[in-house]
DNA sequence: CTATAACTCTCAA
DNA sequence: CTAACGTTGAGAGTTATAG
C-alpha cells in the first residue's frame, strides 16, 4: 500500500511562497543558463507552453501575456524540499524521497481503509506550514500510486487533490484508465508510447489488460513489471536509503562561447572539483575520469565538433588535483582549435569504496586525504568555493547565465525579504 | 564459445 | 543590437573484445 505525494509546479510554487504577489501571475522557472522552461504555472500551461521549451522562442508570447521568468534558485528549492520531506516523514516510518518534489510513503496496515482523509491532512498541513500545494495519490503499488497522483492533480477521481484508487470499483477504475493515454504510466515514455500505439495499446486500460509475458518478449522486463504493477502486483519496492552513485557527473553549458584551451581547462577543473566533492561525500574513489566538450548542436550554420575521452587512472583516487590533472591530460587530447564550444563536462567512473582501496605497489604520490578533508570542511563552513584549486580560475568568464534569480530567502541572512 | 566490458537507448525528475 | 535550446543518473539490451 503506497502513497505518492507530489508538489504542484514545484519550483514555481516555491517562488510564490516568498512572493505572494505572483500567485495569479503567469510564470515559469528556467533551466541552468536561463535556457529552457522547467516549471510552469497553471496559467502558462493553459497557454500551451510545453515542458522544456526554449525560453527565447517564447519571447513574443511572454510579452503578450506578461509571463514572468525566473532562473533556477536551487538552494531555495532544495531547502523547501527538505522541509516538505520532513513533514511527510511523520506520516509513515517508511519513506522514499524519489525526487526533489515527490516522495513515496508505505502506509502499512491501511490496506482496506480509505485514506482520503489522511491525504487531505497532508495537503493542508504542507499548505499551512510551508505554503506549498501538493497532491496525494494512494494505490496498491508504486505505479498505481503514481497514477492515482495524476488523477488527483487532474481531479479525475476522488476530489480536492487526493485520490485513493483502491476505493474505486472495477468498472469505475476501468472507465478512468480507458480515458488516460498510455504515456501517463510511469516508465512509458515517448518511444514506448509510439510502439505500443502501433500494437493497439493506446490507453492505460489497454496496457493493464495486456499480456505481461508477451510484452516482455516484445519489449523488456521493465514493461512486464509495469503491467503487473498496474494490476496491483507489487514489483517495485520502496528504496529508503539511496545507494551510493555508480557514476558522478558534472557538466554545464557556458554563459558565452569558449574557443581556447586555457578557458576550457578552467571549466573542466571546476567541474572536476564539484564531482570530487560528491565523490568524497560518499567515501568513494574513482578509477576512470571522463571528459567531453562540444559545440552547440542547435546551431547548424557553424562547424560542429564533439568528443569525449575516458582516462583510466593508475590508482583510484578522490584527490581533486590528481583528478584535475587526468582530466586536463584528456582535454588536451580531444581539444581542436577553431570551434565555438558551448559545453564541457566530466564524469567520474569505475567508483569503488574508499574503505578497501586497491593500492599501487609502485605509487610515489603522497596521500593527501587530510588536505581534502580540510578543504571540504572549510567549504562546508564558509560556503562553496571558499577554498579552491588555482586551476579553476578566478574570473570564470564562461560561467553560466542566471540573470533572473530570486533571493535565497531561506539560506542567506542578507537575502531575507523585508517585512513591512 | 563464453564471460565480461563497453556502448547505446530509453526513461525519469 | 543580437543571439539566446538543461543536468544527472539508472537499467536493460546490444555489440565488441578478451581469454
Amino acid at each position: 500500500m503506497f502513497a505518492l505525494i507530489d508538489a504542484n509546479n514545484f519550483y514555481v510554487s516555491c517562488e510564490r511562497v516568498f512572493n505572494p504577489a505572483l500567485a495569479q501571475t503567469p510564470m515559469v522557472v528556467l533551466s541552468n543558463n536561463d535556457g529552457c522552461v522547467v516549471a510552469r504555472s497553471n496559467e502558462v500551461k493553459a497557454l500551451g507552453v510545453k515542458m522544456g521549451a526554449p525560453w527565447f522562442q517564447l519571447r513574443e508570447l511572454a510579452e503578450k501575456h506578461g509571463i514572468r521568468a525566473f532562473s533556477s534558485n536551487y538552494s531555495l528549492y532544495a531547502d523547501m524540499s527538505n522541509r516538505m520531506m520532513n513533514v511527510l516523514a511523520t506520516y509513515s516510518p517508511d519513506q522514499e524521497v524519489y525526487s526533489i518534489d515527490e516522495c513515496f510513503l508505505v502506509m502499512a496496515g491501511f490496506d482496506h481503509i480509505d485514506l482520503s482523509a489522511s491525504g487531505q491532512r497532508m495537503r493542508s498541513q504542507i499548505r499551512q506550514w510551508l505554503g506549498l500545494p501538493v497532491c496525494v495519490g494512494f494505490g496498491a503499488t508504486k505505479t498505481l500510486a503514481k497514477l492515482a497522483n495524476h488523477c488527483a492533480k487532474k481531479n479525475l477521481a476522488g476530489q480536492d487533490g487526493v485520490c485513493d484508487l483502491r476505493q474505486l470499483d472495477a468498472d469505475e477504475r476501468s472507465r478512468i484508465f480507458a480515458a488516460l493515454p498510455v504515456n501517463e504510466v510511469w516508465g512509458v515514455g515517448r518511444k514506448l508510447t509510439e510502439q505500443l500505439t502501433r500494437r493497439g495499446i493506446q490507453t492505460v486500460e489497454d496496457l493493464r489488460r495486456a499480456n505481461p509475458e508477451t510484452l516482455r518478449q516484445a519489449f523488456s522486463v521493465v514493461l512486464e513489471r509495469t503491467v503487473r504493477e498496474l494490476n496491483g502486483v507489487s514489483c517495485l519496492s520502496l528504496e529508503q536509503v539511496a545507494p551510493n552513485k555508480q557514476q558522478i557527473m558534472s557538466s554545464r553549458s557556458f554563459g558565452t562561447y569558449v574557443y581556447d584551451l586555457p578557458t576550457l581547462s578552467e571549466a573542466v577543473a571546476t567541474y572536476i572539483a564539484r564531482a570530487a566533492e560528491k565523490l568524497r561525500r560518499q567515501a568513494s574513489l574513482a578509477g576512470v575520469v571522463q571528459v567531453y566538450i562540444r559545440t552547440n548542436p542547435f546551431k547548424d550554420n557553424v562547424p560542429q565538433y564533439q568528443r569525449g575521452l575516458n582516462i583510466p587512472l593508475p590508482e583510484a583516487t578522490n584527490d581533486t588535483s590528481r583528478l584535475i590533472r587526468a582530466a586536463h591530460w584528456g582535454l588536451k587530447r580531444i581539444y581542436q582549435p577553431g570551434f565555438a564550444y558551448q559545453k564541457a563536462g566530466v564524469a567520474l567512473l569505475d567508483l569503488s569504496p574508499q574503505a578497501h582501496a586497491q593500492m599501487n605497489l609502485f605509487s610515489t604520490t603522497p596521500n593527501r586525504a587530510a588536505l581534502m578533508r580540510v578543504m571540504d570542511q572549510i567549504n562546508t563552513a564558509y560556503g562553496r568555493g571558499t577554498l579552491h584549486s588555482a586551476a579553476e580560475g578566478v574570473r570564470q568568464s564562461w560561467r553560466m547565465k542566471r540573470d533572473r534569480m530570486s533571493p535565497a530567502y531561506t539560506t542567506q541572512w542578507d537575502q531575507l525579504p523585508e517585512v513591512n
